[in-house]
RNA sequence: GCCCAUGUAGCUCAGUCGGUAGAGCACCUCCUUGGUAAGGAGGAGGUCACCGGUUCAAUCCCGGUCGUGGGCUCCA
C-alpha cells in the first residue's frame, strides 16, 4: 500500500489495512483529506491514496474541530434535557451551532450549566466512533430514538449513510469528527436563538446554540477580545456619541433623522459621489416621493413586492403608493421622447429616497431601516454597448470604494438556476448572454469572483461586490444588475442606426448600495475616527484661559475661511478637559493658543492620531491639512 | 413576521418581595484663568415606554401595543 502526501514527494508504503491514526506524523493531527475526501483518523487506508493531514489550523481541520464541538453540545443537551429532538449542528464561519427541538427555550443560566456538562464529556475522552449503515436501518434507529428530524433529513438520503457515537449518544453525521473529545480544549457557547427548521419560515422554531472552540485558550480570548472591539465600533452606539443620527420611537422604527453632523458626513460623500458621476458622463434626475398605484402596476413592482411596499395612499378617486424603488421613474425619463442610438448609452443617476416596509425584526440601526437613500442609476444602452458599461461600472465602484479605505473585496455573480427556468424573466439567450457580458467584465478588470447558481434576481442576471472593513467583516455594498423585467413592461426601444426600433438594454446599479447603511459601515470600519475629509468637525480650537478667546476667536475664522470646518471650545474649563472631550469626539486635529502662540505666532497643533505634532505657523497647518483633505487620505 | 431577552433622568445603570424612586456622567449657577484625556461647590431634571386588567393602592403582578437587542427568514 502507498500513501502520498499532498506534494507527492514523500510517498510512502504501509501495510493492507492500516489506518490513519497509525500514521500520523504529529499530535495536532485531528483528520485527513484522502484523495480530496475528509476522513476520520480510523479511516482504513485503500490501495493508493493522496493524503494530507489536517489540524485545527488548516481551514478544513479548523471546520471539523468546530463541528465536533457541536456533537459535545447535543451530548450535553441530551444529558440534561432527553427529550431533546435533535436536529442540525454544522461549523460555521466562525464557530458552530446545533439546532434542537425543545419544549422551553435556553436561558443564559442553563447554558452555563450545559456549558459545565460539555467540560464533563471532554473530560471522559470519548471517542467518536463511526458507523455505516444502509438509509432503513438508520431510520428504524432514529425512530426507536424519537428523533423525527434525524428521520426526515434521513428520507432524503441515499444508502450507506454514516451514524457516529459517543458512549450511548447517536447522531447522524457524515463527518469527520476529531477521533475523542478530549480533543477540544477551549469553548465557549456565545448565544442562544430561535432558528426554523430548515430555515423554512413555515415550520416550527427550533432553539440554536451558537458556541465557538479553539485548541489554545489565548486563541479563546483573542476571539472574545475581538468581539468586544466590533461592540466598541458599533456605528448605533458611536452615532449616537458622535451626534450623527437619531432614531426615536415616537418617529417610527427604522427611520432615521440626520443631525448637523450626520448631514455633514453624507453631504461629503454625497459631492464625492456627484463628482465621480458627473466625470463618467451620468446624468442625474430627481424624482418625488409617491406615483400613482399604476404605475407600480405597470412595472411589476405591485406583484413581486407587495409585502414590502407601504399601503395605498387614496385621495378622492386617485390612489398613490411612497416609492419601495426609484426604477420608474427612470423609465419615464427615457421613454419621455424617442430615443436614438445616438444618446446611448444613457446613464440617469439619482440619490433617491425610497421606503420599504421590511420586517420589524430585521431592522438594525442605519445598516437595514425603512427609509434609506440609494445611490441608484440605470443605464440604457444598446446591446453592444452593455459589455464596455459593465466596465466601467465595475471601476467607478473600485475608484468610490478604495477611496474610503475599502480595498479588499469579495464578488459574488449571481446566475440564474437553469432547472427552474420558470421562475425567471427572459429567455435562455437573454441569461447566457448577460451573463457572459457580466463575465467578460469581471474578467477585463481582473476581479476574482464566485458564481452563485440561483442567487440572482428573477429579472436578472447580478454582480455584488461586498466589501472587507477594518476588522474583516463583510458588508454588502455595490450591485451591479441586469434587468430583463423593465425594457418588457414598458416596451423600451430605441432607433437604431438601421431606422428600425431596437430593444433595450437596461442595467441597474448602485455603488455604495443606500446612503444610510453605507456611512453606517464607514463609521464601523473606522472605529468612528473618521479621516480628515470626512469627519464632521476637522479641527477644534482650545483657547488656554478667557482671555485668550479673542485670538483664539480669529483663527477659528481664518481656518473656516479657508474652508476647513472648525469649531472652538471657549467654555470656561481647564484645557486638559477640553482636550479629553475634543478627543472623545475623535476631532481629527486640536489647536491650542496660549500666551506662548501669541508671542511666537504660531499654534500648538495635537493630532488625533499622533498626539502632540509641534507649532507651525497657521498658513503652514492649512496647507497642511488642505493637502490631506485633497488626497483623501485615510 | 417568528423565537428569546429587554424598556427606570439626555446617556450608562442601581432599586422597590405592591405603598408614585436613586447613583455616576451630561446639563444649569457660582467659585476657579488652569499648557496637552476629568478642578471644586451647589442646583435642576423622571406620569419608572404606552394602553388596559387585578388591587384600598401598580413603576413592580397579569394581558395587549409599541420600541430596542441577539438570532431565524428576508435584504440596499
Amino acid at each position: 500500500m502507498v500513501v502520498f502526501n499532498k506534494a507527492m514527494k514523500n510517498s510512502k508504503t504501509y501495510k493492507k489495512g492500516t489506518r490513519l491514526e497509525d500514521v500520523v506524523d504529529n499530535d495536532g493531527v485531528i483528520g485527513a483529506m484522502v484523495d480530496g475526501e475528509p476522513r476520520d483518523l480510523s479511516y482504513t487506508l485503500p490501495e493508493k491514496a493522496e493524503v494530507r493531514f489536517l489540524t485545527p489550523e488548516d481551514e478544513y481541520g479548523r471546520q471539523i474541530y468546530w463541528h465536533s464541538t457541536a456533537h459535545i453540545l447535543a451530548y450535553a443537551v441530551k444529558r440534561r434535557y432527553p427529550n431533546a429532538k435533535l436536529a442540525m449542528g454544522p461549523a460555521i464561519k466562525d464557530g458552530f451551532y446545533y439546532d434542537f427541538g425543545v419544549d422551553r427555550p435556553f436561558t443564559p443560566e442553563e447554558l452555563t450549566r450545559i456549558e459545565e456538562e460539555m467540560k464533563r464529556i471532554i473530560g471522559e475522552d470519548l471517542p467518536f466512533d463511526r458507523e455505516e449503515l444502509g438509509v432503513d436501518d438508520a431510520i428504524k434507529l432514529f425512530k426507536e430514538l424519537g428523533e423525527n428530524y434525524k428521520i426526515e433529513l434521513l428520507e432524503e438520503l441515499e444508502s450507506p449513510v454514516s451514524i457516529y457515537r459517543n458512549n450511548d449518544f447517536i447522531d447522524l453525521c457524515k463527518g469527520p469528527h476529531v477521533p475523542s473529545t478530549g480533543r477540544i480544549k477551549f469553548f465557549k457557547l456565545t448565544a442562544s436563538s430561535g432558528a426554523y427548521w430548515r430555515g423554512d419560515e413555515s415550520r416550527e422554531m427550533l432553539q440554536r446554540i451558537y458556541g465557538i472552540s479553539f485548541e489554545r485558550q489565548e486563541e479563546l480570548q483573542d476571539y472574545l477580545e475581538r468581539m468586544k472591539e466590533a461592540k466598541k465600533r458599533d456605528h448605533r452606539t458611536l452615532g449616537a456619541d458622535l451626534d450623527l443620527w437619531m432614531m426615536n420611537d415616537e418617529i417610527g422604527a427604522g427611520l432615521v433623522v440626520w443631525l448637523s453632523r450626520g448631514v455633514t458626513v453624507r453631504k461629503v460623500i454625497e459631492d464625492f459621489w456627484w463628482d465621480e458621476h458627473k466625470k463618467r458622463g451620468y446624468d442625474f434626475i430627481l424624482s418625488p416621493h409617491i406615483a400613482k398605484t399604476d404605475l407600480w402596476k405597470q412595472s411589476g413592482h405591485l406583484d413581486y413586492y407587495s409585502d414590502l411596499i407601504y399601503p395605498v395612499m387614496k385621495k378622492g378617486n386617485q390612489s398613490y403608493l411612497i416609492k419601495p424603488m426609484n426604477c420608474p421613474f427612470h423609465i419615464k425619463v427615457y421613454k419621455r421622447k424617442r430615443r436614438s442610438y445616438r444618446e446611448l448609452p444613457l446613464r440617469l443617476a439619482e440619490l433617491g429616497t425610497v421606503y420599504r416596509y421590511e420586517k420589524s425584526g430585521v431592522l438594525h440601526g442605519l445598516l437595514r431601516v425603512r427609509g434609506f437613500t440609494q445611490d441608484d442609476a440605470h443605464i440604457f444602452c444598446m446591446p453592444s454597448q452593455a459589455r464596455d458599461e459593465l466596465v466601467d461600472i465595475i471601476n467607478l465602484a473600485r475608484d468610490m470604494l478604495s477611496a474610503f479605505g475599502f480595498g479588499d473585496y469579495r464578488v459574488e455573480l449571481s446566475v440564474w438556476n437553469v432547472n427552474e427556468k420558470d421562475k425567471y424573466m427572459g429567455d435562455e439567450k437573454d441569461w447566457e448572454n448577460a451573463e457572459s457580458c457580466l463575465v467578460y467584465a469581471l474578467k477585463k478588470t481582473g476581479l476574482s469572483y464566485e458564481r452563485m447558481e440561483g442567487e440572482a434576481a428573477f429579472y436578472g442576471p447580478k454582480i455584488d461586490i461586498k466589501i472587507l472593513d477594518a476588522l474583516k467583516r463583510e458588508w454588502q455594498a455595490t450591485t451591479i444588475q441586469f434587468d430583463f423585467n423593465l425594457p418588457q413592461k414598458f416596451n423600451l426601444k430605441f432607433m437604431g442606426e438601421d431606422g428600425r426600433q431596437h430593444g433595450v438594454v437596461v442595467i441597474h446599479r448602485a455603488i455604495l448600495g443606500s446612503v444610510e447603511r453605507f456611512v453606517g459601515v464607514l463609521v464601523e470600519h473606522y472605529g468612528g475616527k473618521f479621516p480628515l475629509w470626512l469627519a464632521p468637525v476637522q479641527v477644534k480650537v482650545l483657547p488656554i484661559t478667557s482671555e485668550i478667546n479673542e485670538f483664539a476667536g480669529d483663527i477659528r475664522e481664518e481656518l473656516a475661511a479657508s474652508g476647513i470646518r472648525v469649531e472652538m471650545d471657549d467654555r470656561n474649563e481647564k484645557l486638559s478637559f477640553k482636550i479629553r472631550e475634543a478627543t472623545i469626539e475623535k476631532v481629527p486635529y486640536i489647536v491650542i493658543v496660549g500666551q506662548k502662540e501669541i508671542d511666537s505666532g504660531c499654534i500648538s497643533v495635537r493630532s488625533r492620531d499622533k498626539g502632540d505634532i509641534g507649532r507651525p505657523n497657521l498658513s503652514d497647518f492649512i496647507s497642511l491639512l488642505k493637502e490631506e483633505i485633497e488626497k483623501r487620505s485615510n
